[in-house]
DNA sequence: GCCGACGAGTTGTCAGACAACGTGGTAGCG
DNA sequence: CGCTACCACGTTGTCTGACAACTCGTCGGC
C-alpha cells in the first residue's frame, strides 16, 4: 500500500518524536516555520502542514505573531484515543505482558459481533480468547473476533506474540481507527475464576469495532479490564473549539 | 482573546458541519481543492490547511492522485475526545436535562483536587455540586472545583443552567482541553442515597482536569455516572499512523 | 478481446510575497 | 526617575502561481 508516508507526516514524526523525547520541553518555542524548512531543506508549506497536524493533536499551539510552543500536556499514562493493544499497554506501566490460557478457534460469535463483522448471524468466525497477564499478576480478560476469510485460526496460532493488527496489515487490511465503547461492570462466576478474583470484582469493559478506511470491519474486541490495574485516560477537546451534535 | 477563529478554522468548521448534516454522505467525494477555493473566494493553501485539519480528525481521508473522500464513521453517541459537559450528553440521548441538589459553596478540596489546580494544600475553592437528572431520573453525581479567584461561589450560582465552561470564557479563562481518567466503581451510601440506587450499583466514574492552552488549571471536575445510563464511546486511531511510545 | 500508452483531473510540494499580529526596545514626556 | 506611546523586527497567516506525483478512465494498437 502507501509506500512512503507524505512529507508533512514524517516531518511532523520528527517534530513528535523531538518534543516527546524531550528535547523540546512544555512551554519551548519550536523553531520558527522559515528556520525548520530551511534547516531540513524543504518548504515552509511543507512545515506549516507537519507543525498543523501536531497542533490538531494538541502537541503544540501556535500564537499568531508571536511563535509556536510546545502545550504543556502530561504524559498520559494509557491514551484511549490511541489505538494500542493490550500487549503494549501492559509494558507500557513497565511491566511484562504475558498470556495465560489461549483459546483459538472457529466459533459462532455473538450476535452483536456477527452485526458488527457484517456477517449473516450464524456464520462461523474465528475468534481467539486470551487471559492476558502483567508480570504474572492476571489483568485482562480478552477476545478478539475476526471474518474467516480475513484471518483463520491457523493464522493466528502462527503469529505467537505477534500484533494482531501486523498480521492484518500483512493481508492489505489496514485498520485505520476503531470505535470503543466503555462500560463498567462486575465479574461473573466465569470471569472471577479467570481473573483469580472475587466474584463481583470491578472490571472495566472496552467493546471495540476496529475498521478499514473504507469503513470495513475487520476486527472486534471485547477486553475485561481489572479495574484497578489500569488508569485509562482521554485527552477531550473543546469544548468550544469543534462539534456541534445535530438532533 | 481570539476574536476571530483563523480562516482555515472557519473553513474546516464549514465543511465539518455540512458532512455531519448529512449533505456529504461517508464515501462521498469532495469537491477538488481549487474548486472550493474557487467558491469561497479563498486561495487553495486554506483550503488545503482546513481539509489537513479534517483530516487528522479523522472525518475525510486523502488520496493523492483521486481526491478527498469522506470517511465511513458511525455517529457517535457520546464521544469521550469531545469536551461537552452532562447537560449536552444528557440532551443529546433526547431527554430533558435537570439539577436536583444543587450545592455551591466555598470548601476545602480533596488533596488531589489541590494538586491538580496547583493551590496549596488547605485552601480553599469554590465547589459546585450538582445530582443531574434526566426525564427527571437521577443519573449523575457531579462535582466541580475551580480556584475562588477565577469564579467564586456567587458567580456560580449567577449562571445558574448555563455552562461553567462559559463562565470561565468570559473571565479569559478558554479551556483547551481536559484530561479525563475513567474508572468503574459501586456506589457507596452516600451515592446510592442521592442517585436513588441500590447500594452497590455499578458506576462510571470520569475525573477530569481542564487547562487552558498554557497549561494553567482551571477546572477540575469528577463525575459519577450511572452506568446504565449512558454509554460512553470513544474513536481510538492508529495503530500504526501515529505514536509510538518510548521509555 | 486484451493490453499498453496517453491525458485530464487531483493531491503534494515548492517558491516568493505581503498582511496581520506580538513583543521588546527606545525615545519622549511627565 | 518612572511611565507611556511609538516603532522596528520577528513570527505566523494567507495569497498567488507553478510544477511534480499520482489515479483513473479512455482510446488506439495489437
Amino acid at each position: 500500500m502507501s509506500g512512503t508516508p507524505s512529507l508533512r507526516h514524517q516531518l511532523a514524526r520528527e517534530l513528535r518524536t523531538r518534543i516527546h523525547a524531550g528535547e523540546l520541553a512544555p512551554g519551548d518555542k519550536l523553531p520558527s516555520e522559515p528556520e525548520l524548512a530551511h534547516v531540513r531543506s524543504v518548504s515552509r508549506s511543507s512545515v506549516r502542514a507537519a507543525i498543523t497536524l501536531l497542533e490538531e493533536e494538541g502537541v503544540v499551539a501556535r500564537r499568531h505573531g508571536s511563535g509556536t510552543y510546545v502545550t504543556h500536556r502530561p504524559a498520559l499514562p494509557n491514551d484511549l484515543s490511541r489505538n494500542f493493544g493490550v500487549s503494549s499497554l501492559i509494558s507500557s506501566t513497565g511491566l511484562t505482558p504475558g498470556t495465560a490460557e489461549e483459546t483459538c478457534e472457529l466459533v459462532e460469535p455473538p450476535p452483536w459481533v456477527a452485526l458488527a463483522l457484517e456477517v449473516p448471524a450464524g456464520t462461523p468466525v474465528t475468534s481467539l480468547r486470551r487471559v492476558r497477564t502483567a508480570d504474572g499478576r492476571r489483568v485482562a480478560i480478552t477476545t478478539d473476533w475476526c471474518r474467516s476469510e480475513h484471518l483463520s485460526p491457523e493464522d493466528l496460532v502462527a503469529i505467537g506474540d505477534g500484533s494482531i493488527y501486523a498480521a492484518l496489515s500483512a493481508r492489505v487490511l489496514v485498520v485505520h481507527h476503531g470505535v470503543a465503547t466503555l462500560t463498567p461492570g462486575n465479574a461473573d462466576a466465569d470471569a472471577a475464576r479467570r481473573l483469580d478474583v472475587a466474584r463481583g470484582a470491578l472490571l472495566l469493559t472496552i467493546d471495540q469495532i476496529d475498521t478499514t478506511a473504507d469503513g470495513v470491519p475487520v476486527l472486534v474486541s471485547r477486553e475485561h479490564h481489572l479495574a484497578d490495574a489500569f488508569a485509562f485516560t482521554v485527552v477531550r477537546h473543546g469544548p468550544g473549539a469543534a462539534t456541534e451534535v445535530q438532533p
